[in-house]
RNA sequence: UGGGCUAUCGCCAAGGGGUAAGGCACAGGACUUUGACUCCUGCAUUCGCUGGUUCAAAUCCAGCUAGCCCAGCCA
């Protein structure tokens, strides 16, 4: 409730003046996505702010799926990008429309422009259509059937519609300017003869609008106010507005185009990821370490950490390439106080407590966040063997090395101080068992504050811990060398993108941890059950994001 | 080299003639039962460049430069 200046975008200022000035009575968005293929994060930034514009203005958004073109379409997708459209929370409520189901209007659209003059069936190959088109230097030439007369474009028409020519015969094209300095305008096709199945429309038609001349139409229909697309659109523009012009649309909706979203040391491109799943780099569009919504769901991002991270980027139309940093902002300050703070080792080490009574077990309370206590507690079984993550004891530590060693005393978290009185080496040199003497006086909880410490540890009592597999994933491109290899254009891959953990020990309070549960592992970061591969004997834990951290061990870098 | 668009801190991004918001990142410090969190502090004499208009320019004008998009019967 401070006086936060939250400043306005452009798009909202437009729609802003578009209500001043009595342009616009109610706001409509839509996304409308051709369902060829999974939505990705970059598809998240204009759907929450479609949706999102909507909300503001108390307007609408609808859902529509732009599907005219049944060569790249499948029920598979939609049924996928409502979903993901759904998990992200942006509601179309009882409108979800198709393309589809508007081919009747459009049809009797293409024959008002004919009608009109300003449309005309063409012979020309596609060949003879990009030689007519001139270049981006020089002007097109005039079609050579652009002067057929009203009556036989009608029948022409009609007869591409009653399926009388074949794919690539026949294309009715848009009558307008062939010489303009802007190609979209040089007479562009609106219609082409497609015989093949519609997902939706089946055999109904084996004719089907381009995008260019659907797109308007599909906007005019639901009364879409404001047609929200990306930059590579801008050109379109004037074509779209052709159309609402020359159809004669009372309330004609205004396209609007913004940036998309590109995140660095990110794969988007879709050649690229099929080539990875082929390559079986990754398990499939919905690898954690991608970034389609459904991997990012698997990987345990939230919704709310999405949308927190599209705000964030805010809206302009400057390329741009947002740092990964930032969505790894957002996913830890979303969960930071919404999960349970919990107890795993990754890389175990035994730590032997001497002066503990064999066979002793006591149930230790812990609260689950200690910011948050509606989360509440739980208990802990502390015993006289506990693993410890290996990185928490040296031999010889280097300086400012709070943890564990030799003569050193530190806090195990929830439970009480341990000293570390010797350890032992197997015939390698490897560090097998660390012993400590603890302080039952220290117990957590209890007020003690006879002395201090400087570190405190996690830990997993040995005998009660869970043995699980996590996932620690790195970006899947090499952050130095860049995404794409400068020669040939092929994927820089890191090779550590993904490390499995196989011999790791969770506290059993997280036995019971279903699909896309999330927790934090105290001092390494979020963790996610996933979806996928995880077991209730088996669990697999993904990490979502590492905790920060101003400390690096000298074995790290 | 035709047309369209963009350029403000390492990364996003406000700012629309009155003397550079904010966030991320980063760096110090305080606190700490997470080397986390939280809290303080620091972080663009300057807005792609060059001129011009003005008492005053990131904002207006002109010229340049750089980057992105367009020649699908894809969307």
């Amino acid at each position: 409730m401070e006086n936060e200046v939250v400043s306005k975008n452009f798009i909202e200022q437009i729609i802003e003046e578009d209500i001043r000035e009595g342009h616009c009575k109610t706001v409509k968005t839509r996304f409308p996505p051709e369902p060829n293929g999974y939505l990705h994060i970059g598809h998240a930034k204009s759907i929450l702010l479609n949706y999102g514009l909507a909300q503001k203005y108390n307007g609408q958004f609808n859902m529509r799926f732009d599907d005219t073109n049944p060569t790249k379409e499948k029920v598979e997708f939609v049924e996928s990008i409502k979903e993901d459209i759904k998990w992200l929370g942006a509601d179309w409520e009882d409108r979800l429309f198709f393309a589809s189901d508007y081919f009747d209007q459009m049809y009797e659209a293409a024959v008002k422009l004919i009608k009109k003059g300003k449309a005309y069936v063409s012979d020309l190959t596609a060949e003879e259509i990009r030689e007519y088109r001139g270049t981006l230097t020089e002007p097109g030439k005039e079609d050579p059937n652009a002067n057929r007369s009203v009556e036989e474009n009608l029948q022409l028409f009609t007869e591409m519609k009653d399926g009388k020519y074949a794919d690539g015969e026949k294309v009715l094209r848009a009558r307008i300017d062939m010489s303009s300095p802007n190609i979209n305008m040089r007479d562009p096709v609106i219609y082409r003869v497609a015989h093949m199945t519609h997902h939706r429309t089946g055999d109904k038609w084996c004719i089907y609008p381009m995008y260019d001349f659907a797109h308007p139409i599909e906007d005019a229909i639901e009364g879409i106010s404001h047609s929200i697309c990306t930059l590579e659109f801008e050109d379109h523009r004037p074509l779209y507005d052709w159309v609402v012009r020359e159809l004669e649309y009372p309330n004609p909706p205004k396209q609007i185009e913004f940036a998309k979203l590109y995140l660095t040391n990110v794969v988007t491109g879709k050649r690229y990821i099929k080539k990875l799943v082929e390559d079986k780099v990754v398990d499939g569009w919905d690898d954690p370490r991608l970034v389609s919504i459904a991997a990012l769901r698997r990987r345990g991002f939230t919704p709310e950490s999405i949308r927190k991270f599209v705000e964030l980027c805010g809206i302009s139309k400057a390329n741009s390439s947002v740092d990964y940093a930032m969505l790894e902002y957002c996913i830890r300050e979303d969960l930071k106080l919404k999960r349970s703070r919990m107890m795993a080792v990754l890389d175990p080490i035994k730590l032997v407590i001497d002066n503990y009574p064999e066979g002793q077990v006591e149930y230790l309370d812990a609260a689950n966040n200690l910011e948050n206590e509606e989360l509440g507690t739980r208990q802990i079984p502390f015993c006289r063997e506990l693993y410890i993550e290996r990185d928490d004891f040296m031999e010889e530590p280097p300086k400012k090395y709070f943890r564990l060693f030799p003569g050193n005393e530190v806090r195990l978290m929830h439970a009480y101080f341990v000293k570390c009185e010797s350890f032992v080496k197997d015939e390698n040199g490897n560090i097998t068992e660390v012993h400590c003497t603890y302080d039952p006086e220290t117990k957590a909880g209890s007020g003690f504050t006879g002395r201090k410490v400087k570190g405190t540890i996690h830990w997993v009592p040995a005998p009660y811990a869970k043995k699980c597999e996590v996932r620690l994933y790195e970006n899947l491109v090499d952050e130095e060398k860049g995404v794409y290899n400068k020669e040939d254009g092929s994927l820089n891959v890191n090779p550590n993108s993904l490390r499995i953990l196989n011999n790791c020990y969770v506290e059993p309070a997280l036995a019971e941890a279903k699909a896309y549960d999330s927790y934090q592992f105290v001092r390494q970061g979020f963790f996610c059950v996933d979806a996928k591969d995880s077991k209730p004997d088996a669990l697999v834990f993904n990490r979502i994001v590492s905790l920060k951290s101003s400390y690096k061990l000298p074995t790290q870098k």
